[in-house]
DNA sequence: TTGTATGCGTTATCAG
DNA sequence: CTGATAACGCATACAA
């Protein structure tokens, strides 16, 4: 099957190339008959535009870029979600790359923005360095989903300092000093900020910070059971957890009833994100509004002005429920 | 910041375009000392291939579409996830588009098809019709994911009919005849294949069909623990559920703990998928080989000879734990 | 209101 | 081994 040019059309309609793209685009100033010429020669040969054609004219392509680890972990589906709904109104196509976190893909990422495969790059998460990211946004808007301290990349986030630091102060208003928490990765912005929120508040109630109780890369279910099982083992036991997303923390729930524990009585968890097992399992947790984030992504995306407002947080609330 | 192209990279290396071309390529046949020459002018001008430039000239994009309904559902992401994996080996971008099922998105996507957007198109799950669909091979390799009779397109999937199938058989073997089921969607294909079964299977253990035990739009577990609350209001009770998947038995399990009935002493679970929650939760449930399926789809999208293999089949296994 | 000509950045053919 | 030149399919400034 030939797929028809606008040439094609314009001879047979008997008109020019330049009146045919004129009527493909809805410009005023084309005579009504020439203009059904020419809808009538593209009915007759099942004309449709050639998209790359247009995009190297245009010198744009309505694809946005969306880096992720993995597509796999709710919070980024999530994300993905509010991003897909926002896109549909900017008329953008979402490009997805995942990356497990390997920088060499997130560079990918970047090589199809200088490239002009991509008109802008949405960052959920990232392992390459600011430096790198940075010299890319001549190619195009970049837009990272963390809690960034420096302003020369949009970014944004809840404040996660904020917000552990009150996840803390509530699991020690409800008696707790010995607490353990979890991250998704150690070296992710957000969770330096948990983290520093952690050995703040430690300091203030004079604990001791004790590396054995950060458990690294918790981000599954999974992880969650895993790493109450090595809970078992510690010779100090924490008496609450701050965990990094509602899976987790299931799968420290799902893990304790396999030993008969009781929650919160013997262990009390409080966990991020608010998504729906959390509510089904009764889980206390710090509520982030996820596909908000998505959405303001793409706005920030679309912005011409990227260097107006740099930084958007968002709030975050907790949800008291059972476990703690 | 400028963006050099090829023709400057040539007057300044003081070659034709045709060998930057080539250099760039890595054709043979390109003396040394213009092959260092062209390097350096790329070198200097920060020089990058524009992709859609390539794209339009070589008619060919490495972009392959994805539609799905949402991928907030593991089912979903979970197939994304192999055709991610499985994409990244034939050096391809996923374009991924949310449909909601709703037929006109799904037309979008066939027609980023027609419009040389994407060189193929994996659908994990559609509304619209296989005629339009089919209209649409013409431009691109189209691949389905579900059971399905015709072979007119590729599609991949396990058996469902035979899968839902052994499912009631093994619920059957347990003592059970009041069996109730719910599903996805139940206009989908994959839907219809299980209805089919059920109706074979109850005729076969002389039960009645009752319409009101089966349960439409369940895939999450929200639905489950709702279906599980109008269990309640039921005037004839079912022993038993067969249900979409592991996330809506996660609901039936969770709403029945707020009311303490016993699983699977009140009622039997079994469910279809296996993922981590399954085995975090000790869901009985049917083992569906999900991101084998992504990966499958993409090679099937690859294959050059889209009519030898039209109809791929997985294989499912049940993995017996607590719920039944 | 319309057409001509040029540009978008590559690849590929074909003659040399 | 190399270069001129024609595609690829469309948009658009400019002239008419």
């Amino acid at each position: 099957m030939h797929m028809a040019n606008i040439r094609e059309i314009a001879s047979l309609a008997g008109v020019s190339v330049a009146t045919v793209s004129r009527v493909l685009n809805e410009h005023p100033y084309v005579r009504e008959d020439k203009r059904i010429a020419v809808q009538q020669a593209m009915e007759k040969l099942d004309y449709h535009r050639n998209l790359t054609a247009i995009h190297l004219s245009k010198g744009t392509t309505n694809l946005l870029g969306v880096v992720l680890p993995s597509i796999e972990i709710p919070y980024f589906s999530k994300i993905v979600e509010g991003i897909a709904e926002e896109g549909i109104k900017h008329n953008l196509q979402l490009v997805l790359m995942q990356t497990d976190y390997e920088i060499d893909k997130e560079l990918e990422a970047l090589e199809l923005l200088r490239g002009g495969l991509i008109d802008g790059l949405i960052f959920t998460s990232r392992a390459a360095s600011l430096d790198i990211i940075k010299e890319y946004q001549q190619h195009g808007p970049i837009v990272l989903c963390e809690d960034s301290d420096q302003v020369e990349l949009p970014s944004i986030s809840i404040p996660h300092e904020q917000a552990f630091q009150h996840g803390l102060e509530y699991l020690i208003a409800k008696g707790h000093t010995k607490i353990a928490y979890t991250l998704g990765r150690k070296k992710g912005t957000n969770s330096y900020k948990r983290s520093n929120a952690y050995r703040r508040m430690m300091t203030k109630i004079n604990q001791p910070i004790r590396e054995e109780w950060v458990f690294d890369k918790c981000l599954s279910i999974e992880d969650g059971m895993r790493v109450m099982e090595s809970w078992h083992k510690l010779t100090e036991k924490p008496t609450a957890f701050l965990v990094t997303n509602d899976q987790v923390a299931a799968g420290l729930v799902f893990a304790a009833k396999e030993t008969d524990m009781l929650i919160p009585e013997d262990i009390a968890i409080l966990s991020f994100d608010n998504q729906p097992i959390a509510r089904a399992m009764h889980l206390s947790t710090i509520d982030i509004p996820i596909k908000q984030m998505g959405r303001k992504a793409v706005q920030s995306i679309k912005k011409t002005d990227q260097s107006k407002k740099n930084k958007i947080s968002l709030p975050f609330q907790l949800i008291e429920r059972k476990t703690v």
